[in-house]
DNA sequence: TACAACCAGTTGCAATTTGCAAGCAGTCTG
DNA sequence: CAGACTGCTTGCAAATTGCAACTGGTTGTA
Protein backbone atom coordinates (compact mmCIF):
# COMPACT_ATOMS: atom_id res chain seq x y z
CA UNK A 1 0.00 0.00 0.00
CA UNK A 2 2.68 2.20 1.35
CA UNK A 3 5.11 2.50 -1.80
CA UNK A 4 8.67 3.10 -0.71
CA UNK A 5 9.80 6.41 -1.20
CA UNK A 6 12.93 7.16 -3.43
CA UNK A 7 14.20 9.85 -1.56
CA UNK A 8 13.77 12.14 1.18
CA UNK A 9 14.21 15.51 -1.09
CA UNK A 10 11.50 17.82 -0.68
CA UNK A 11 10.91 17.96 -4.82
CA UNK A 12 10.37 14.06 -5.05
CA UNK A 13 8.40 13.57 -2.33
CA UNK A 14 6.24 16.18 -3.78
CA UNK A 15 6.58 14.95 -7.11
CA UNK A 16 5.62 11.34 -5.63
CA UNK A 17 2.65 12.98 -4.36
CA UNK A 18 1.46 15.50 -7.38
CA UNK A 19 3.63 14.71 -9.73
CA UNK A 20 1.92 12.97 -12.73
CA UNK A 21 -0.27 14.33 -15.60
CA UNK A 22 -4.15 14.56 -13.73
CA UNK A 23 -3.63 15.36 -9.77
CA UNK A 24 -3.24 18.66 -9.96
CA UNK A 25 -5.35 19.54 -13.13
CA UNK A 26 -8.32 18.03 -10.51
CA UNK A 27 -6.59 20.29 -7.85
CA UNK A 28 -6.96 22.99 -10.52
CA UNK A 29 -10.50 22.44 -11.14
CA UNK A 30 -11.62 22.19 -7.61
CA UNK A 31 -9.64 25.50 -6.67
CA UNK A 32 -10.59 28.01 -9.88
CA UNK A 33 -13.58 25.54 -11.61
CA UNK A 34 -15.27 25.26 -8.46
CA UNK A 35 -16.10 21.30 -8.91
CA UNK A 36 -17.26 19.73 -6.04
CA UNK A 37 -18.58 16.51 -7.37
CA UNK A 38 -17.55 13.57 -9.18
CA UNK A 39 -19.47 14.02 -12.09
CA UNK A 40 -18.18 17.55 -12.56
CA UNK A 41 -15.08 16.81 -12.47
CA UNK A 42 -15.60 13.84 -14.89
CA UNK A 43 -17.75 15.86 -17.05
CA UNK A 44 -16.69 19.52 -17.18
CA UNK A 45 -12.97 18.93 -17.74
CA UNK A 46 -11.32 20.36 -20.52
CA UNK A 47 -8.81 17.59 -21.25
CA UNK A 48 -11.26 14.62 -20.63
CA UNK A 49 -9.99 12.63 -17.70
CA UNK A 50 -11.63 9.00 -17.78
CA UNK A 51 -13.58 7.68 -15.04
CA UNK A 52 -11.14 4.95 -13.42
CA UNK A 53 -8.50 7.94 -13.59
CA UNK A 54 -10.45 9.92 -11.74
CA UNK A 55 -11.44 7.75 -9.64
CA UNK A 56 -8.30 6.62 -8.60
CA UNK A 57 -6.38 10.20 -8.25
CA UNK A 58 -9.56 11.03 -5.72
CA UNK A 59 -8.66 8.19 -3.46
CA UNK A 60 -4.76 9.03 -3.95
CA UNK A 61 -5.27 12.94 -2.96
CA UNK A 62 -7.76 11.38 0.09
CA UNK A 63 -5.07 9.39 1.19
CA UNK A 64 -2.23 12.17 1.08
CA UNK A 65 -5.08 14.11 2.95
CA UNK A 66 -4.69 16.91 0.06
CA UNK A 67 -8.84 16.41 -0.34
CA UNK A 68 -11.40 15.04 1.60
CA UNK A 69 -15.13 13.42 0.94
CA UNK A 70 -18.07 13.70 2.50
CA UNK A 71 -21.90 12.87 1.57
CA UNK A 72 -24.40 15.78 0.33
CA UNK A 73 -27.02 16.16 2.37
CA UNK A 74 -29.06 17.29 -0.60
CA UNK A 75 -28.51 13.63 -2.64
CA UNK A 76 -27.37 10.31 -0.95
CA UNK A 77 -24.59 9.47 -3.57
CA UNK A 78 -23.28 12.60 -4.11
CA UNK A 79 -20.01 13.33 -2.51
CA UNK A 80 -18.69 16.51 -1.83
CA UNK A 81 -14.75 16.94 -2.39
CA UNK A 82 -13.17 19.49 -0.57
CA UNK A 83 -9.78 20.64 -0.06
CA UNK A 84 -7.48 20.71 3.07
CA UNK A 85 -5.05 23.35 4.01
CA UNK A 86 -2.28 21.07 2.91
CA UNK A 87 -4.46 21.08 -0.57
CA UNK A 88 -5.36 24.57 -0.77
CA UNK A 89 -1.54 25.55 -0.14
CA UNK A 90 -0.91 23.71 -3.91
CA UNK A 91 -2.32 26.84 -5.08
CA UNK A 92 1.56 28.68 -5.05
CA UNK A 93 2.74 25.79 -7.33
CA UNK A 94 -0.13 25.97 -9.86
CA UNK A 95 0.08 29.88 -10.30
CA UNK A 96 4.02 29.50 -10.70
CA UNK A 97 3.54 26.74 -13.48
CA UNK A 98 0.38 28.79 -14.87
CA UNK A 99 2.56 31.65 -15.43
CA UNK A 100 5.71 29.90 -16.88
CA UNK A 101 3.02 28.03 -19.07
CA UNK A 102 1.63 31.25 -20.43
CA UNK A 103 5.31 32.44 -20.96
CA UNK A 104 6.69 30.25 -23.26
CA UNK A 105 3.73 27.68 -24.33
CA UNK A 106 0.90 28.27 -26.82
CA UNK A 107 -1.57 28.66 -24.61
CA UNK A 108 -5.43 30.07 -25.58
CA UNK A 109 -6.63 33.47 -24.66
CA UNK A 110 -9.40 32.15 -22.93
CA UNK A 111 -7.50 30.01 -20.39
CA UNK A 112 -4.87 32.32 -20.77
CA UNK A 113 -6.31 35.66 -19.24
CA UNK A 114 -6.51 33.73 -15.53
CA UNK A 115 -2.92 32.84 -15.64
CA UNK A 116 -2.44 36.52 -16.70
CA UNK A 117 -4.35 38.07 -14.09
CA UNK A 118 -2.91 35.46 -11.46
CA UNK A 119 0.51 36.20 -12.51
CA UNK A 120 0.58 40.19 -12.01
CA UNK A 121 -1.69 39.73 -8.90
CA UNK A 122 0.92 38.03 -7.66
CA UNK A 123 1.58 36.13 -3.91
CA UNK A 124 -0.64 38.67 -2.37
CA UNK A 125 -3.45 37.99 -4.63
CA UNK A 126 -2.56 34.23 -4.49
CA UNK A 127 -2.92 34.63 -0.77
CA UNK A 128 -6.30 36.54 -0.82
CA UNK A 129 -7.21 33.96 -3.25
CA UNK A 130 -6.39 31.02 -0.77
CA UNK A 131 -8.62 32.38 1.74
CA UNK A 132 -11.42 32.28 -0.31
CA UNK A 133 -10.59 28.68 -0.82
CA UNK A 134 -10.67 28.31 2.65
CA UNK A 135 -13.44 29.71 3.43
CA UNK A 136 -15.14 28.02 0.54
CA UNK A 137 -13.16 24.27 1.35
CA UNK A 138 -12.92 24.23 5.15
CA UNK A 139 -15.34 26.46 6.38
CA UNK A 140 -12.44 29.06 7.70
CA UNK A 141 -14.45 32.68 7.50
CA UNK A 142 -11.94 35.15 6.08
CA UNK A 143 -12.17 38.72 7.54
CA UNK A 144 -11.82 41.26 5.20
CA UNK A 145 -14.09 41.33 2.30
CA UNK A 146 -14.28 44.20 0.08
CA UNK A 147 -15.47 44.39 -3.54
CA UNK A 148 -15.21 40.97 -6.20
CA UNK A 149 -13.32 38.33 -4.80
CA UNK A 150 -10.25 36.83 -6.68
CA UNK A 151 -12.21 33.87 -7.78
CA UNK A 152 -15.08 36.28 -8.66
CA UNK A 153 -12.07 38.28 -10.78
CA UNK A 154 -10.74 35.37 -12.38
CA UNK A 155 -14.61 34.17 -13.68
CA UNK A 156 -15.29 37.47 -15.08
CA UNK A 157 -12.39 38.19 -16.97
CA UNK A 158 -12.75 34.51 -18.36
CA UNK A 159 -16.36 35.11 -19.46
CA UNK A 160 -15.24 38.56 -20.85
CA UNK A 161 -12.80 36.75 -23.61
CA UNK A 162 -15.27 33.89 -23.68
CA UNK A 163 -17.90 36.53 -24.69
CA UNK A 164 -15.61 38.63 -27.15
CA UNK A 165 -14.87 35.18 -29.09
CA UNK A 166 -18.11 34.71 -29.82
CA UNK A 167 -18.99 38.02 -30.95
CA UNK A 168 -16.12 37.95 -33.42
CA UNK A 169 -17.47 34.43 -34.26
CA UNK A 170 -20.68 35.80 -35.81
CA UNK B 1 5.96 13.13 -33.32
CA UNK B 2 3.81 16.13 -31.70
CA UNK B 3 0.96 14.30 -30.09
CA UNK B 4 -1.75 16.57 -29.58
CA UNK B 5 -2.73 18.80 -26.69
CA UNK B 6 -5.15 17.72 -24.22
CA UNK B 7 -6.06 21.78 -24.19
CA UNK B 8 -4.64 25.01 -24.21
CA UNK B 9 -4.60 25.89 -20.46
CA UNK B 10 -1.00 26.96 -19.34
CA UNK B 11 -1.24 24.63 -16.37
CA UNK B 12 -2.33 21.38 -18.66
CA UNK B 13 0.51 22.82 -21.10
CA UNK B 14 3.50 22.92 -18.36
CA UNK B 15 1.88 19.41 -17.10
CA UNK B 16 2.75 18.08 -20.56
CA UNK B 17 5.70 19.23 -20.89
CA UNK B 18 7.42 18.46 -17.38
CA UNK B 19 4.29 16.66 -15.47
CA UNK B 20 6.15 13.71 -14.90
CA UNK B 21 8.23 11.82 -12.27
CA UNK B 22 11.69 12.62 -13.50
CA UNK B 23 12.44 15.37 -15.65
CA UNK B 24 11.87 17.83 -12.96
CA UNK B 25 14.57 15.55 -10.79
CA UNK B 26 16.86 15.87 -13.89
CA UNK B 27 16.41 19.37 -13.82
CA UNK B 28 16.39 19.91 -10.44
CA UNK B 29 20.27 18.17 -10.67
CA UNK B 30 21.20 20.39 -13.07
CA UNK B 31 20.23 23.39 -10.66
CA UNK B 32 21.08 22.76 -7.34
CA UNK B 33 24.09 19.67 -8.32
CA UNK B 34 25.56 21.12 -10.86
CA UNK B 35 25.14 18.31 -13.00
CA UNK B 36 25.96 18.70 -16.70
CA UNK B 37 27.32 15.39 -18.10
CA UNK B 38 24.99 12.27 -18.66
CA UNK B 39 27.05 10.04 -16.28
CA UNK B 40 27.02 12.36 -13.57
CA UNK B 41 22.65 12.84 -13.91
CA UNK B 42 22.80 8.93 -14.01
CA UNK B 43 24.88 8.22 -11.21
CA UNK B 44 24.80 11.20 -8.93
CA UNK B 45 21.21 11.37 -8.57
CA UNK B 46 19.58 10.10 -5.01
CA UNK B 47 16.81 8.72 -6.70
CA UNK B 48 18.63 6.30 -9.51
CA UNK B 49 17.00 7.14 -12.91
CA UNK B 50 17.85 4.47 -14.85
CA UNK B 51 19.58 5.21 -18.37
CA UNK B 52 17.09 4.84 -20.68
CA UNK B 53 14.63 7.11 -19.18
CA UNK B 54 17.32 9.24 -18.50
CA UNK B 55 18.53 9.35 -22.38
CA UNK B 56 14.52 9.83 -23.48
CA UNK B 57 13.87 12.56 -20.69
CA UNK B 58 16.56 14.75 -21.82
CA UNK B 59 15.50 14.06 -25.38
CA UNK B 60 12.43 15.96 -24.42
CA UNK B 61 14.11 18.57 -22.78
CA UNK B 62 16.14 19.16 -25.35
CA UNK B 63 13.28 19.10 -28.28
CA UNK B 64 11.30 21.30 -25.77
CA UNK B 65 14.28 24.10 -25.53
CA UNK B 66 14.62 23.45 -21.65
CA UNK B 67 17.74 22.38 -22.01
CA UNK B 68 20.94 22.61 -24.65
CA UNK B 69 23.55 20.63 -25.51
CA UNK B 70 26.52 20.62 -26.47
CA UNK B 71 30.17 18.90 -27.09
CA UNK B 72 32.52 19.01 -24.04
CA UNK B 73 36.06 19.74 -25.93
CA UNK B 74 37.89 17.69 -23.35
CA UNK B 75 36.49 14.24 -24.34
CA UNK B 76 34.96 13.79 -27.79
CA UNK B 77 31.97 11.72 -26.61
CA UNK B 78 31.00 13.66 -23.77
CA UNK B 79 28.14 16.02 -23.90
CA UNK B 80 27.67 19.09 -21.86
CA UNK B 81 24.06 19.89 -21.06
CA UNK B 82 23.04 23.43 -20.21
CA UNK B 83 19.73 24.89 -18.88
CA UNK B 84 17.96 27.73 -21.38
CA UNK B 85 16.60 30.81 -19.68
CA UNK B 86 13.31 28.90 -20.16
CA UNK B 87 14.82 26.15 -18.16
CA UNK B 88 15.99 28.06 -15.57
CA UNK B 89 12.86 30.14 -15.25
CA UNK B 90 11.46 26.59 -13.79
CA UNK B 91 13.21 27.38 -10.47
CA UNK B 92 10.24 29.39 -8.99
CA UNK B 93 8.21 26.09 -9.69
CA UNK B 94 10.83 24.36 -7.75
CA UNK B 95 11.08 26.10 -5.28
CA UNK B 96 7.71 25.95 -4.31
CA UNK B 97 7.15 22.11 -4.92
CA UNK B 98 10.14 22.34 -2.53
CA UNK B 99 8.54 24.20 0.17
CA UNK B 100 5.56 22.35 0.30
CA UNK B 101 7.04 19.09 0.54
CA UNK B 102 9.06 20.19 3.23
CA UNK B 103 6.10 21.49 5.01
CA UNK B 104 3.93 17.97 4.47
CA UNK B 105 6.18 15.59 3.32
CA UNK B 106 8.82 13.31 5.69
CA UNK B 107 12.05 15.13 4.38
CA UNK B 108 15.22 13.98 5.26
CA UNK B 109 17.09 16.62 7.65
CA UNK B 110 19.47 16.90 5.12
CA UNK B 111 17.84 17.16 2.14
CA UNK B 112 15.27 19.40 3.74
CA UNK B 113 18.19 22.20 4.56
CA UNK B 114 17.75 23.45 1.51
CA UNK B 115 14.26 23.55 1.04
CA UNK B 116 14.55 25.77 4.03
CA UNK B 117 16.83 28.13 2.86
CA UNK B 118 15.51 28.73 -0.48
CA UNK B 119 11.88 29.07 1.23
CA UNK B 120 12.90 31.77 3.70
CA UNK B 121 14.72 32.93 1.24
CA UNK B 122 12.21 33.93 -1.18
CA UNK B 123 11.60 34.99 -4.56
CA UNK B 124 14.21 37.37 -4.28
CA UNK B 125 16.67 34.82 -3.49
CA UNK B 126 15.38 32.81 -6.31
CA UNK B 127 16.07 35.69 -8.28
CA UNK B 128 19.58 35.98 -7.52
CA UNK B 129 19.71 32.13 -7.92
CA UNK B 130 18.51 32.24 -11.48
CA UNK B 131 21.02 35.03 -12.01
CA UNK B 132 23.82 32.40 -10.77
CA UNK B 133 22.52 29.94 -13.37
CA UNK B 134 22.53 32.46 -16.06
CA UNK B 135 26.23 32.58 -15.92
CA UNK B 136 27.12 28.99 -15.62
CA UNK B 137 24.41 28.05 -18.04
CA UNK B 138 23.91 30.90 -20.61
CA UNK B 139 27.18 32.63 -20.02
CA UNK B 140 25.14 35.83 -19.18
CA UNK B 141 27.77 37.84 -16.59
CA UNK B 142 26.19 39.12 -13.63
CA UNK B 143 26.74 42.47 -11.72
CA UNK B 144 27.06 42.59 -8.16
CA UNK B 145 28.59 39.84 -6.59
CA UNK B 146 29.19 39.93 -3.12
CA UNK B 147 30.01 37.49 -0.86
CA UNK B 148 29.18 33.95 -1.69
CA UNK B 149 26.73 32.70 -4.09
CA UNK B 150 23.41 31.30 -3.11
CA UNK B 151 24.92 28.10 -4.58
CA UNK B 152 27.45 28.05 -2.25
CA UNK B 153 25.30 29.00 0.81
CA UNK B 154 23.07 26.07 -0.53
CA UNK B 155 25.87 23.65 -0.45
CA UNK B 156 27.60 24.81 2.09
CA UNK B 157 24.32 24.64 4.59
CA UNK B 158 24.15 20.79 3.10
CA UNK B 159 27.40 20.13 3.86
CA UNK B 160 26.71 21.28 8.02
CA UNK B 161 24.20 19.16 7.62
CA UNK B 162 25.70 16.09 6.92
CA UNK B 163 29.01 16.44 8.86
CA UNK B 164 26.91 17.18 11.87
CA UNK B 165 25.29 13.67 11.23
CA UNK B 166 28.39 12.14 10.51
CA UNK B 167 30.19 13.15 13.97
CA UNK B 168 26.53 12.01 15.22
CA UNK B 169 27.44 8.16 13.62
CA UNK B 170 31.24 7.76 15.31
C1' DT C 1 -45.69 3.80 -9.29
C1' DA C 2 -43.28 3.42 -13.54
C1' DC C 3 -39.45 5.27 -15.92
C1' DA C 4 -35.82 8.02 -17.55
C1' DA C 5 -32.08 10.57 -16.11
C1' DC C 6 -28.45 11.02 -12.98
C1' DC C 7 -25.11 9.46 -9.24
C1' DA C 8 -20.38 7.58 -8.03
C1' DG C 9 -17.80 4.76 -9.26
C1' DT C 10 -16.02 -0.50 -11.21
C1' DT C 11 -14.52 -3.88 -14.61
C1' DG C 12 -12.23 -5.82 -18.63
C1' DC C 13 -8.91 -5.27 -21.87
C1' DA C 14 -5.61 -3.28 -25.19
C1' DA C 15 -1.98 0.08 -25.72
C1' DT C 16 1.49 2.68 -23.83
C1' DT C 17 5.01 3.68 -20.49
C1' DT C 18 8.27 2.32 -17.04
C1' DG C 19 12.18 0.03 -14.97
C1' DC C 20 15.84 -3.21 -14.84
C1' DA C 21 19.82 -5.40 -16.75
C1' DA C 22 22.78 -6.06 -20.23
C1' DG C 23 25.22 -4.55 -24.20
C1' DC C 24 27.69 -1.43 -27.54
C1' DA C 25 30.96 1.31 -30.10
C1' DG C 26 34.00 4.89 -29.51
C1' DT C 27 37.50 7.47 -26.28
C1' DC C 28 40.74 8.37 -22.94
C1' DT C 29 44.39 6.77 -19.32
C1' DG C 30 48.29 4.20 -17.46
C1' DC D 1 47.44 -2.13 -25.53
C1' DA D 2 44.35 -3.26 -21.53
C1' DG D 3 40.95 -1.55 -18.79
C1' DA D 4 38.04 1.97 -17.43
C1' DC D 5 34.87 5.43 -18.95
C1' DT D 6 31.84 7.85 -22.39
C1' DG D 7 26.82 8.50 -23.90
C1' DC D 8 23.68 6.12 -24.96
C1' DT D 9 20.60 1.62 -27.06
C1' DT D 10 18.19 -2.81 -26.77
C1' DG D 11 15.26 -6.52 -25.01
C1' DC D 12 11.83 -7.70 -22.09
C1' DA D 13 8.71 -8.01 -18.02
C1' DA D 14 5.80 -5.26 -15.08
C1' DA D 15 3.09 -1.44 -14.10
C1' DT D 16 0.21 2.27 -15.63
C1' DT D 17 -3.01 4.44 -18.73
C1' DG D 18 -7.10 5.05 -21.49
C1' DC D 19 -11.31 3.65 -23.54
C1' DA D 20 -15.81 1.77 -23.34
C1' DA D 21 -19.12 -0.65 -21.28
C1' DC D 22 -21.36 -1.71 -17.17
C1' DT D 23 -23.16 -1.77 -12.10
C1' DG D 24 -26.12 -0.77 -8.42
C1' DG D 25 -28.28 2.67 -6.55
C1' DT D 26 -31.06 7.48 -6.21
C1' DT D 27 -33.94 11.19 -7.78
C1' DG D 28 -37.26 13.84 -10.40
C1' DT D 29 -41.25 13.57 -13.23
C1' DA D 30 -45.61 11.94 -15.23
Amino acid sequence: MTEPERSGCPINLTLEVVGDKWSLLVIRDMMFGNRRHFRELLTKSDEGISSNILADRLKRLLEQGIITREDDPSHKQKGIYSLTEQGIELLPILAQMSAWGYKYLPVTEELGIRARLLSEGGPKMWAEFMDELREAHVGVKRRKKTGPSVGERLQAAYQKVMAKKASNRI
